[in-house]
DNA sequence: CTTAAAAGATGATAATCATCATGTTTGATG
DNA sequence: CATCAAACATGATGATTATCATCTTTTAAG
């Protein structure tokens, strides 16, 4: 659905909104080490989304990543959108240039609900949240290793 | 959503559906041309379809590819888990491996009904009706040159 | 039974996407 | 103000996906 680049980059910002506290900002080894992703690749990834304004970075010692108020506010379209563009949501499942709602393809209105759908949910579904279930344990970034 | 494979295989297999009358099986130039897609990629993929009797094919003189009255009841779903598997609809979207229901991801029961609205649409949807739609002229699958 | 037109099979190339490596800039700290 | 730990930037490599090319097999028809 997403490409692995927008996998990373979810699962990056998540983790590092649950674990923000207290100033401490979080290292990129830290980082790829808990959602389990190339170290370099990622870094690359939160450096596109430092540049949309969806994480915050800081240089130097004691440097790292790490989120803001406002920032936890960004919805999980946000991070599709800087990452895979709006391919997923304009793009005809067929592959077709010229696929409109004037010049349908033949799935055209079947896949409309389910592109809405897919829509709302990301649309719906803000960092904050997802993070708040995180550190309640809701839910998992990585397999827990015993 | 899908792989261009598969795109491919879909436009591919509803125009043979939409063309095929009076056995006259239809070549893959013809095929290609009218779909807009590169021909030898489409005859590898046409070689998949017919192993997974989705298509039919003859060869020699006077053949071609052309589709049976069962094969126009396939659902879009078989050809999706013919040329992608089962990914799209299994598969975490945040790519992770251990993800299901007893250990979700964070996004999981969020996306659970998109997955299911798509698998329906693909599971409702058969090759016979959109070929119909076709030949109505309700829907294209290339941009006609003027 | 030879020919030609078609699909089938397989391998080679190209393009895109994911990953890795290396060097540069920044900034806190002694 | 020198040092070092961090992100930043850019380019190189590797893997996967898409596309192309070449040869083989089948089959109707002269």
């Amino acid at each position: 659905m997403f490409s692995k680049t927008c996998e990373y980059a979810i699962r990056a910002t998540i983790y590092i909104a649950s674990e923000y506290k207290n100033e401490e900002k979080i290292g990129i080894h830290d980082i790829c080490q808990n959602i389990e992703a190339p170290q370099h690749f990622v870094a690359k990834i939160l450096q596109v989304l430092s540049r949309h304004d969806i994480v915050s970075s800081k240089k130097g010692v004691h440097g790292g990543f790490y989120i803001t108020e406002e920032q936890r506010d960004t919805r999980l379209i946000d991070i599709v959108y800087a990452i895979d563009g709006d391919h997923v949501f304009t793009g005809c499942a067929l592959g077709l240039k010229q696929c409109s709602e004037t010049k349908p393809c033949p799935i055209h209105y079947k896949f409309k609900p389910v592109r809405e759908n897919l829509k709302k949910v990301l649309q719906d579904t803000r960092i904050r949240e997802l993070a708040e279930n995180i550190k309640k344990g809701k839910f998992v970034l990585k397999a827990l290793g015993i």
